[in-house]
RNA sequence: GGAGAGAUGGCUGAGAGGCCGAAAGCGCCGGAUUGCUAAUCCGGUAUGUCUCGAAAGAGGCAUCACGGGUUCGAAUCCCGUUCUCUCCGCCA
């Protein structure tokens, strides 16, 4: 969510960033909402202050008077009850409003309004040579009996899997390499809840119970299956005020991801590209709230997130996300795209890994604020998140990258420690 | 799951219908003293929002977990929710 104070003092920036975004919001019934708001409470604020001074005078006053202050009294408290209500109307449209806003953009982030106008930043890794034709991670799985769909459609629907023998053994080892590699980048790492309420969904940017919500709710409650650790460890700090000496902040957490893709349908869904769960180690961070130490902290996300798949032999692309396509709180995003030879005719690039600079679009709905040693008020943070390894999508391109003619799968050096082998042969 | 206790500022903790945005202490900031450090003393120190102001600032209103209610008036009484603690039950 943006400052309502800035959203009003900057207008026309704002009106262009949501045209950027491709975003449609009237801004004009913001605008009047905004005064009409302002107007109730003058009269509200004018109203209680009245109705204090009465209930005050009423110990000291004498027994004659008394019935008279206490029937004005009464007067006043339902002049208040009603201007209150309209305020409370009025306050909720203009936050409905208010949150479809996305958040401002980084001046150097691609403005257009789709995928196709992200730019390529950079390409880093070489693409295998293969000397016969490479199977996709489907095929490969079954080879080398890794993964079940039949049992994961059977027990849970489309969408679900098992994961088998060395599948379970690569994703736990994809798990302690992120972990290895965040640990030593001073991150501190925890596991998180899978489920999280309503509100702190909301307060990252997803919308938990909409028509077109990519999100698992559960029923006669408020708690929605998590789609990304980025909610929960974003809502730890809710409502909390930290001193920024301490700032950045940089946690990380393992989770399960949850998400329904409706509207997905008949997109690269085979296989395990597209599934309803996966495991996922996210980096989280909480910054100062300076844009450029937040985009610094971001360079670093990308840098570690980089070095995570170098780590591991993949090549990889570095789109810089266009303004169309990165979602309301972001203020810039960058995607790693890894190189899938199994993908399309002849290999195609697939997204593996996002990180975002959400400034303070996040902070400000959670409530999560820094305050400065001798200064007054309070600030509110930046937050900063990106993926380390989303399991199977990383589990994709390992087994496609690293397939061999007799179609066993080399296991990535970094791996072995845990894998407990250099390669996985067919059975 | 059952029974009970509780939630107050950055922290600890008093207050139990009006004199309370809230004592005291800690912390922090400014100053005095000080060879340095420590100690001591004095003063200041919540957040949000609206109005006025170029600004410094001044004023109104709100906020004692959250949401309702009672009352002329609620941190204080009542109801609901969330969370924490203790005991019992169950359990990996």
């Amino acid at each position: 969510m943006l400052d309502l104070q800035f959203i009003c003092d900057e207008l026309d920036q704002v009106r262009q960033n949501c045209e950027n975004r491709g975003i449609q919001v009237d801004l004009d019934a913001l605008i009047a909402l905004r005064d009409q708001r302002r107007e109730l409470i003058t009269t509200g604020d004018k109203l209680r202050s009245e109705q204090k001074e009465v209930s005050g005078r009423i110990p000291k006053a004498s027994k004659e008077e008394k019935p008279q202050l206490i029937a004005q009294g009464k007067e006043l408290r339902e002049q208040v009850g009603k201007v209150e209500e309209q305020q409370k109307e009025v306050e909720q449209k203009l936050r409905d409003i208010q949150s479809q806003i996305p958040n401002m953009t980084h001046p150097d982030s691609p403005v257009g309004r789709s995928e196709d106008d992200s730019v390529t930043v950079r390409e880093v890794g070489e693409k295998p040579n293969f000397d016969f034709k490479p199977l996709d991670h489907v095929d490969l799985a079954e080879k080398l009996d890794l993964l079940d769909l039949n049992a994961g459609g059977k027990v849970a629907g489309h969408g679900f899997y098992f994961l088998k023998n060395e599948g379970v053994l690569l994703e736990l080892a994809l798990v302690q390499y992120a972990v290895e590699k965040l640990l030593a980048e001073g991150f501190t790492i925890m596991t998180t809840p899978d489920l999280a309420r309503d509100e702190v969904l909301e307060g990252i940017g997803f919308n938990p119970r909409g028509n077109e919500a990519q999100i698992y709710s559960v029923e006669n409650s408020d708690l929605n299956l998590v789609a990304t650790a980025e909610i929960t460890l974003g809502g730890m700090l809710k409502d909390e005020v930290v001193d920024i000496e301490t700032l950045p902040i940089k946690v990380a957490g393992i989770s399960h991801c949850f998400r329904t893709e409706a509207g997905a349908h008949g997109r690269a869904t085979r296989g395990i590209y597209r599934v309803h769960q996966f495991t996922k180690v996210e980096i989280f961070g909480f910054a100062a709230p300076d844009t450029k130490l937040s985009d610094e902290f971001h360079q670093q996300i990308l840098k570690i997130e980089e070095e995570i798949f170098q780590g591991l032999g993949i090549p990889y692309r570095v789109l810089d996300i266009a303004t169309g396509d990165m979602g309301g709180p972001a203020y810039r995003k960058y995607d790693l795209e890894a190189w899938m030879p199994g993908r399309g005719e002849a290999g195609e690039y697939g997204e593996v890994t996002s990180c975002s600079n959400c400034t303070d679009y996040q902070s400000r709905r959670l409530n999560i604020r820094c305050k400065t040693p001798g200064t007054k008020g309070t600030q509110f943070v930046h937050t900063l998140n990106g993926t380390a390894v989303a399991v199977t999508r990383a589990l994709i391109a390992l087994l496609e990258n690293n397939q061999q003619a007799d179609g066993s799968v080399v296991v990535p050096e970094v791996l072995r420690k845990w894998v407990g082998k250099d390669r996985i042969e067919a059975r």
